[in-house]
DNA sequence: TCTACTGTAGACCAATCAGTCTACCGGAGG
DNA sequence: CCTCCGGTAGACTGATTGGTCTACAGTAGA
C-alpha cells in the first residue's frame, strides 16, 4: 500500500503528460517517445498499467479529463446559476489559452479529432463532452429549469464552449470567446 | 492554356484529396502516400505545385474550403435572412455528417487541431475562419443590422457551428446540431 | 532467505513518415 | 525537327513511429 499523497505513481504521472501534450500537439502528433520522458516514466511502465498501449492512455486521460470537469462543476451546485458557471468556465479557458500563446487547447476536443481508426479515443471523447454536459445540466436543474430544457441548453453550452476555443486558437484571439459570453448571457437571461 | 473543364490538373486533384482526407482524419493523421494515391498524382507533382511540401498542400487547401464557403455565401446576400442561413449552413453539415456515419468533420477545424509547430497550417485555419464568418456578417448587415452586432453575431455562429459539429462527431448524434439550430434561431429572433 | 512484483533503463524491431532522387513519357513552341 | 517542361512512375533515404524485448534494481510477503 503506502504512498497515496506526495509523489504521483507512473500512471498518474502518464495520464498527466498525455493530457498535457495532447492538449498541445493532438493524439498523433504525440509520440510516446516525448510522452514517456514527461511523464519520466519508463516504456514498460506504459504497457503495464495500458496493455492496449497508446490508443488505451489517451482514452483514460480523456475520459479522466470529463470526470474531474464534471466533478469540479458538481461541486458548485447551488452555489451559482448558469450565467455565473458559464462565465467561470470561458474565464478558465480564456486564461489556459492566453498563458500558452494561444497554443493549448481542449484536451476532449483533440481527442474527438483523432483518426477515425482508432474509435476508442473518440468514444472517450464523446464520454467526457456527456460528463460535461451531464454536470451543467444538474446546476441548471438546481436553478430551477425543468429537466429536458436543462439538458438541451448544458449541451448547447458544451457546444459553445468547445467552438468558440477552436476558432479562438485558429485565429489566436480570445475575441470569439468574449463574443460567446455575451450571447450566451443573453440566451441565458431570456 | 486548353482545358479548365472537364478533368481537373494535378494541382486540384491534389487540393480535393487533402480536403477529403484531412476531414476524415486530421492533419497529422493525413499520410502523403495515401494522399497521393487518392489524388492519383505522382510524388514528384506535389513537390512541383508546392515547393513546401505536405504543409504547404494542407494550408492552401484549408484556406481554399473558407474561399469557396464565403463565395457560396456571399451569393445568398439580400436572398436569405440570418436564420434561414443558419439553418441552410446546419442541414448541409448535418447531412454530411451523417452520411460519412459520423466520420466526416470540419476540414478547418482539424486544421485548427494541427501540431504547434505548423504554424503555416493553423493560420490558414484561422485566414478560412475569418472569410467565413466575414460572408455571414455580409449577409446580416444586409438584413440590417449595424457593421459592428454584424460582425459579433457572424463570429459566435461560426463558433457554435464548430463546436456542435465537434461534439457531434465525438457523441455520434446529430442532437447537439440540432441544438444549435434551436437556440440560435432564439437568438436572431431577438 | 527466496520469490514475486513493480518499476527503470535502454537496446531493438518492422513499419511508416516526409522528402529527394533518377528515368521516362508526351505534347507544345521554337 | 528537336528541345523543353509538366507530368508520371517508382526506387530510395534518414528519421521517427508504436511496440516488444532482455536485463536489472528495489521492496514486500512467504
Amino acid at each position: 500500500m503506502a504512498v497515496m499523497e506526495s509523489k504521483a505513481g507512473p500512471r498518474e504521472r502518464l495520464v498527466r503528460a498525455a493530457i498535457a501534450l495532447v492538449q498541445e500537439k493532438g493524439v498523433e502528433g504525440t509520440g510516446l517517445t516525448e510522452l514517456l520522458a514527461r511523464g519520466d516514466v519508463a516504456r514498460r511502465s506504459l504497457y503495464q498499467h495500458f496493455p492496449g498501449g497508446k490508443d488505451e492512455l489517451i482514452a483514460a486521460s480523456t475520459r479522466q479529463v470529463g470526470e474531474v470537469t464534471a466533478v469540479v462543476i458538481r461541486e458548485l451546485v447551488g452555489q451559482v446559476d448558469a450565467a455565473t458557471l458559464f462565465e467561470l468556465m470561458l474565464a478558465t479557458i480564456r486564461q489556459g489559452v492566453v498563458d500558452s500563446d494561444f497554443r493549448y487547447s481542449c484536451p476532449i476536443a483533440a481527442a474527438a479529432y483523432a483518426p477515425a481508426d482508432s474509435d476508442r479515443v473518440r468514444d472517450a471523447a464523446g464520454a467526457a463532452f456527456a460528463d460535461w454536459r451531464g454536470a451543467i445540466a444538474d446546476v441548471l436543474v438546481e436553478e430551477g429549469r425543468p429537466a429536458d430544457a436543462a439538458r438541451g441548453l448544458a449541451g448547447f453550452m458544451v457546444a459553445t464552449v468547445e467552438g468558440a476555443l477552436v476558432v479562438a486558437r485558429a485565429t489566436r484571439s480570445t475575441e470569439p470567446l468574449d463574443q460567446a459570453a455575451v450571447y450566451l448571457a443573453e440566451l441565458l437571461r431570456a
